[in-house]
DNA sequence: CAAACCTTGACAAACCGTTGGTAAGGTTCA
DNA sequence: TGAACCTTACCAACGGTTTGTCAAGGTTTG
């Protein structure tokens, strides 16, 4: 056997066993197993967990925020949608459909008529 | 004028006057400001607002998740440091560095050394 | 002017991420 | 065998996210 045991790895990275299993859990360092079910965490492991602790501390993440990082990276669909969200970046108008203009001209509108007629409801509309 | 208002904004998008000041706060649509600091939404805005819902019910994503992302995008380094540690992702001996080999054999060698003296076996080592 | 907007700021509740602990049970080894 | 590991599964506490509501005060407009 050439492997660590789960407190072994917790003692030489400064991650707690219970922090080695959490980040096990969000899919960040998956060790082998034992034919027993014990975890194995080898060089390459560890050498991400020490590398994992300084990223978290150098820019301020928590482990979710790289398991999401992570989740970008694997999930294609996901990654194409959240980057054409992004890349419509500020009020750029040019980024405009025309159907969004029509829609634009129809509220227009419809702020007027409700101006004009009906007692304005002030209720704040809540969506669930 | 020609923008809606906070309240306007809400109605037709779906989302509370809450939520588009949280929106805001986390850097996600931040439409411009009237002369008197009035919030005016364009049909930009609007836009992003509606894709913005859709995006995070299709992939059940929080707000967060969005600006976590748009952080990516912006900071260079955290994009380079979170990709580098992505990029080294199995336990692949490959990725492993020299310094790590030997970083390795030395904690190889300090719990040989903890167990007074077990040949083969490398089992804990008991340090509380 | 006054009604009905808007602003920021604060408090609060519900939930989730993070972390520790503990209990019940299997594994290893001296 | 028994001590000292390991496993999973749960409960708990603290803090951050998400959302609502309210208060004090400025703006718009009929």
């Amino acid at each position: 056997m050439d492997a660590l045991t789960i407190h072994e790895a917790a003692r030489t990275t400064g991650w707690s066993a219970r922090m080695l299993r959490y980040i096990e859990q969000i899919g960040l360092v998956e060790p082998d197993r034992s034919a027993s079910g014990y975890r194995q965490y080898g060089p390459g492991e560890l050498q991400r967990l020490r590398t994992l602790r300084e990223l978290l501390d150098e820019h301020d993440l928590g482990p979710a925020d790289v398991a999401f990082a992570l989740r970008l990276r694997r999930d294609g669909a996901l990654r194409a949608g959240v980057d054409a969200w992004l890349e419509a970046e500020p009020s750029r108008p040019e980024t405009v459909s025309a159907a969004d203009w029509l829609r634009w001209e129809q509220e227009k509108h419809a702020r007027l008529l409700g101006a004009a007629g009906a007692p304005t409801s002030t209720m704040e509309t809540t969506t669930r």
